[in-house]
DNA sequence: CAATCTGGTTGCAAATCGAAACTCATTGAA
DNA sequence: TTCAATGAGTTTCGATTTGCAACCAGATTG
């Protein structure tokens, strides 16, 4: 879905963000980037998208300078496709969505896959958005100043 | 995109948030929403969507129990969408996407809207993923785990 | 009571998606 | 060395979704 971008010019951060990875594939993409599949065919097994698709979100994420796309680090002639420093800052976007999804989209008792804290094993705490003393930032403690 | 989900019994938090609001109008209807904005012809004109797009967002928006559908408080007869609990806790969703978009989808010098903590009149810092003591977490330190 | 506003729905053309078939290079096994 | 199997896409084409405009009913305003 990201095409000829008409939100591009928005002085919203949020449009500009969803005009690039929001679509139902670019950020399944990222996260499985981030659990480490970067070969074209893993990916599409690992996601099941259609292999046009795919190749058509790798491009644009390659554009849109989220992945860079390398020769494969495993000795093969094969290309791979890893996170750049800015894949990579998207971090806080997939775990704010993991987390959403824990807390809203499970039943009890559900299963999930979980994103531990390798260090201690444990699950990670909840993120959320805080003030500079650190206290949590109810969305009606805030305020969206729009551009003079 | 929310349609006949084939996402919804994926184990992955991130897949069925996606397959919730992983469209390009659905998150944007959203941070409205948490700007204040809850009539249709508001929502219509802030986003230049079209009616019957928007028309289908909000209904599926309300069947995931994102938004409430409520009369309007302003003493007309008309309608209003809110925000339900688990639609307000998308909050983080919200900024971690701002400010992914802030760092890395405006040219140096560009002009963008910004949020600010109203009782500081400030921009709220970076938010990121943390282990329990607090201290940062990078991607690298973090692993999903799987469901067994 | 006529004009206008709100909140949609309907119809249709254009764009996008998805599954399968098709390339073509690389790799592994015999 | 040969040759089947795999990897990484591209092409084709029907199905779905989108966007746009027009239309419509009920509420509200003048």
């Amino acid at each position: 879905m990201p095409n000829n971008s008409v939100l591009t010019d928005e002085p919203c951060p949020v449009a500009r963000s969803v005009d690039v990875i929001g679509d139902r594939w670019s950020l399944l993409i990222v996260r499985d980037a981030f659990d480490g599949a970067c070969r074209f065919g893993e990916l599409q097994r690992n996601l099941g998208v259609a292999r046009n698709i795919l190749s058509d979100r790798l491009r644009k994420l390659v554009e849109a300078g989220i992945l860079d796309m390398q020769a494969a680090s495993d000795g093969t002639a094969y290309q791979q496709y890893v996170l750049t420093a800015k894949g990579e800052s998207l971090f806080p976007v997939v775990v704010a969505l993991r987390q959403w999804g824990e807390q809203h989209l499970f039943k009890r008792g559900e299963r999930h896959s979980v994103l531990i804290d390798k260090r201690t094993g444990k699950p990670i705490p909840l993120m959320k958005p805080t003030a500079r003393d650190g206290s949590g930032l109810p969305p009606s403690a805030t305020e969206v100043r729009k551009l003079a």
